[in-house]
RNA sequence: GCCGAGAUAGCUCAGUGGUAGAGCGCGGCCCUGAAAAGGCCGGCGUGGGGGGUCCGAUUCCCUCUCUCGGCA
């Protein structure tokens, strides 16, 4: 039996994906999912540089804009918004094309989420309450106690890691280092195609600054005064633009400095991106460029489209 | 032209008579319900050129070059 394909576009921030996904989805019938952690909340377009409403009518994308920023959103809530997503795609026969640069969100779809184990408000307060007392060091050595596997691969100074891995441990009486043995992917059932674009790194970072500038222009600074009227989740306040431009609102320091400090960040994600993908020997690269169009890249990867 | 200040890591600068550091930048890495987050690691640089003093100079002295400020 012909196992039913699915595309992925990866890649770094800035590179050119989405547009790249759009000529790429007319010549294969596909619909695109976003892969973007932050390109999933409402009221942020320009600030997560989305699609065009152009674009987006000349293919669908799924998960763009589909939760309200004050929600919070996650690994488990995308994976299970995004498989749904795909099944229906493929029963009627078109073409899954993953299109992203949240490299957690494509290692999930491709590899799988180990069994759940959602958030547990009660025990992350408790144990945020002691990082507070006590510090991390006390965290750390109760994990080391508990789970000395996940401790050994976990460094002392990642608070975040040292507690969901409490936290695993601590409802369920299993430790996470076990959980994580067990992942289902698509691998299995699918046949997958993953492309990464890249391009040189001073060329990306280039990009990068322009696309920062033209988020300005294309009036970035209102989007963010009306979105600051809403409570804004933990995961939706982490996009980039957010705090460092608050840091002007507030006179801390000029909207040039704030700039700055937006495309220093977009450069810092973006390399810690591509360190992320590049471990990943699926990944198929294609380096782009300045004067290649979309529509050319696209033409490139859909040659290499053999099943 | 004269007076003053300076010339040290890609940038801004600190410091010391026993061959150098900090921030930023930059590079590498880790990653399973916050992931655009969070965490870790990485600095031999003709200490502007030349000469002198000294066991030894980046550090003291002389000189040249350049930069900045002031005066003409």
């Amino acid at each position: 039996m012909l196992k039913k394909k699915i595309i992925f576009l990866l890649g770094p921030t800035g590179i050119g994906k989405s547009a790249v996904a759009v000529s790429l989805a007319k010549k294969v019938n596909a619909e695109i999912i976003s892969c973007d952690s932050m390109q999933v909340y409402r009221k942020m377009d320009i600030i997560t540089s989305k699609v065009t409403s152009g674009q987006r009518k000349k293919v669908k994308h799924h998960l763009l804009g589909v939760i309200d920023p004050e929600q919070e959103y996650n690994v488990a809530k995308y994976r299970r918004d995004a498989l749904a997503i795909c099944d229906k795609l493929l029963a009627k026969g078109k073409i899954p094309l993953f299109v992203g640069g949240t490299g957690l969100y494509y290692s999930i779809i491709v590899d799988g989420l180990f069994p759940a184990v959602p958030q547990d408000k009660a025990i992350r307060a408790k144990l945020e309450k002691q990082l507070k007392l006590k510090g991390c060091k006390y965290l750390y050595r109760r994990l080391v106690r508990v789970d000395s596997a996940a401790a050994a691969k976990i460094h002392q100074h990642d608070t975040r890691r040292i507690i969901r891995a409490l936290e695993v441990y601590l409802k369920t009486g299993i430790r996470i280092s076990q959980l994580q043995k067990s992942r289902v992917g698509l691998g299995k059932d699918y046949a997958l195609k993953i492309f990464g674009l890249n391009s040189k790194r001073q060329s990306l970072y280039a990009a990068i600054d322009r696309r920062v500038d033209k988020m300005f222009s294309l009036g970035l600074i209102n989007e963010l005064k009306r979105l600051l009227k809403h409570k804004l989740s933990r995961t939706a306040k982490c996009a980039i633009g957010i705090r460092e431009l608050k840091g002007c609102f507030a006179g801390e320091y000029s909207l040039a400095e704030g700039k700055r400090l937006m495309q220093r960040n977009s450069r810092h994600y973006a390399k810690r991106q591509l360190t992320w993908f590049r471990k990943d020997k699926r990944i198929q690269w294609i380096n782009i460029n300045k004067t290649e169009t979309p529509a050319q890249i696209a033409l490139k990867l859909w040659k290499k489209l053999s099943w």
